[in-house]
DNA sequence: TCCAACATGTAACCGGTTACATGATTCA
DNA sequence: TGAATCATGTAACCGGTTACATGTTGGA
C-alpha cells in the first residue's frame, strides 16, 4: 500500500484537503499511480488515527467543511523511512501478453489488430508525454524549482522509456507475425492437444530451471 | 479478470486439473501473470457453472480425487472471442516511481541505493531470461512446435525489452542524480512548503493540459 | 437550464494474496 | 526424520474501483 506514503509525501510539501490531494495526484503522479477520492478519504482518516497526520476543520458556509490535513513529525519520519527503503518489484500483469501467448490458438490475421490497437494507444500516450515534457522544460528554465521539476522529469522519462520499449516490441511482433506463413495457424484442436501434451511433458520440464531463474529469481529479494 | 481466459486458453490445449494448471502457469506465463491455487480452484468451479468447461472426476485411492476439466464449445467460443478483442491497457502502479517522485524530500545519497537495488534485481532477471531463451531456441530447433514456441518467445521478448528499458532508465537516473550538486537537496520543510505552494499554483495549473493528454488520453479508448 | 466544480463520505463489489486445513507417498 | 509432491479446498484480509448519496455555487 503506497497510497499512504504518497499522501504523506504530498502532505510533506504542505497541508491539503483530500479533495485537493486528488487533484494533485491527477496532474502529477497519475501516470504511474492513480488514486480515487473514495480511497483517499478513509486513508487520511487512518493516517490520522495512527498519528502520522493531523486534521484541522475549516468551517465553511453552504459547503461541507474543509478538513485540512498536515503531516506530523511521526509522519515525516515514516515517510523518509519508506522513501529510503528499496521497493518491492510491483509484479506485472499484462492481459495483452496472455492474448499473444495464445496467439497460436487463433487465425493469423486475428491477433494483429489487437496489437495495432495497443500500438496506437501507445503513440497517443507518447505524444502526450512529449507535450507535458515541453511544459516542464519551459517552466523549469524560468524558475528556481529545478530540483522538484527534475524528479518530475525523471518519472516522466520512465513512462516514456517504458512506452517506447512496449511500442517497439509490438511493432517487431507485428512484423514477425506478418512474415510467418499461414500454415502453422488454426491448428485443429485434436492436433493441438497432442502437440501440447508433448510440449508440456518435454519442453516445460526442461525449461523449468531457466524459467525459475528468470521468473522467480527476484521474488525472494523483495523488501517492504 | 483474465485468469478465466488464461485457464480457458490452457484447457483449449487439453484437459487438466487445477493442480496441473498451476504448474503450467508457473513454467510458462508466470513472468507476466501469476496465479495461485486458491484462486484457480474457485475460478474453475465458476467456469463450470457457466458451462464454459466440463469436469470429470478421476477416482484415486489414498489421494484426493483428481478433477479433470475440459473446455466446452461455449468455452472455446468465449476464448476466441476474448483473444481477438483488444485488451484494456492494464494500468501502471510503480511504487519505485513514487520514491523517485519524492526524491527531493530526502538527502541526495539516500535515494540512489533504492535505485541500485532495483537495478541489480533487473540484471538478475535479464540473466534468467537469457537462460530460458537459450532453452527455448534449442528446443524449437529440434521439434515441430515452432508455432507454439514462437508465441512463447514473443512474450519473453516483451519481458526482456521491458526489463532492459527499465534498467537503462535506472542507470541514467543514477548518473543524473550523481551529477547534481548537493545544494538543492534536503531543503528544510518550511522552504519546501513555500516552494510547493508556488509550484502547485503556477506549474500544476499550466501543466494540466499536457498532463491530461498524456495521462488520460488513452483511458477512454479502453475496451474489455 | 444544465453542467462543472466544490467537498465529503459510505457500501458493495472485485480480483488477488496469505494463511489455514487435511493427509498419503516418496525420496533424500 | 523431515521435506517435497500430490491434490483439494476455505476464510480472512487487502488494496482498489464503481456506484451511490448529498447539496451549493457559478458559469456557459
Amino acid at each position: 500500500m503506497s497510497l499512504r506514503h504518497a499522501l504523506l509525501g504530498f502532505l510533506n510539501y504542505g497541508p491539503h484537503t483530500g479533495y485537493e490531494l486528488k487533484k494533485v495526484f491527477d496532474v502529477s503522479v497519475a501516470h504511474f499511480w492513480n488514486a480515487e477520492l473514495s480511497q483517499i478519504y478513509p486513508t487520511l482518516k487512518n493516517l490520522e488515527t495512527e498519528g502520522l497526520v493531523e486534521m484541522e476543520v475549516e468551517v465553511q458556509a453552504d459547503r461541507p467543511n474543509r478538513k485540512v490535513y498536515s503531516i506530523t513529525e511521526d509522519g515525516r519520519r515514516e515517510l523518509l523511512d519508506w522513501l529510503t527503503t528499496p521497493a518491492e518489484p510491483d509484479q506485472v500483469r499484462e492481459a495483452l501478453l496472455i492474448k499473444v501467448w495464445f496467439g497460436s490458438s487463433v487465425k493469423k490475421g486475428e491477433i494483429i489488430p489487437v496489437l495495432e490497437k495497443r500500438a496506437s494507444e501507445l503513440r497517443e500516450r507518447l505524444a502526450g508525454y512529449a507535450a507535458a515534457a515541453g511544459f516542464v522544460r519551459e517552466y523549469t528554465a524560468r524558475t528556481e524549482m529545478q530540483s522538484e521539476a527534475l524528479f518530475w522529469q525523471l518519472t516522466m522519462d520512465a513512462g516514456i522509456k517504458h512506452s517506447q520499449a512496449h511500442l517497439e516490441w509490438i511493432e517487431d511482433t507485428i512484423k514477425t507475425l506478418e512474415k510467418m506463413g499461414e500454415s502453422q495457424f488454426s491448428t485443429p484442436p485434436e492436433s493441438l492437444h497432442k502437440m501440447h501434451t508433448k510440449w508440456r511433458v518435454e519442453t516445460l520440464e526442461k525449461l523449468k530451471a531457466g524459467a525459475e531463474l528468470a521468473f522467480r529469481g527476484t521474488e525472494p529479494t523483495t523488501t517492504g
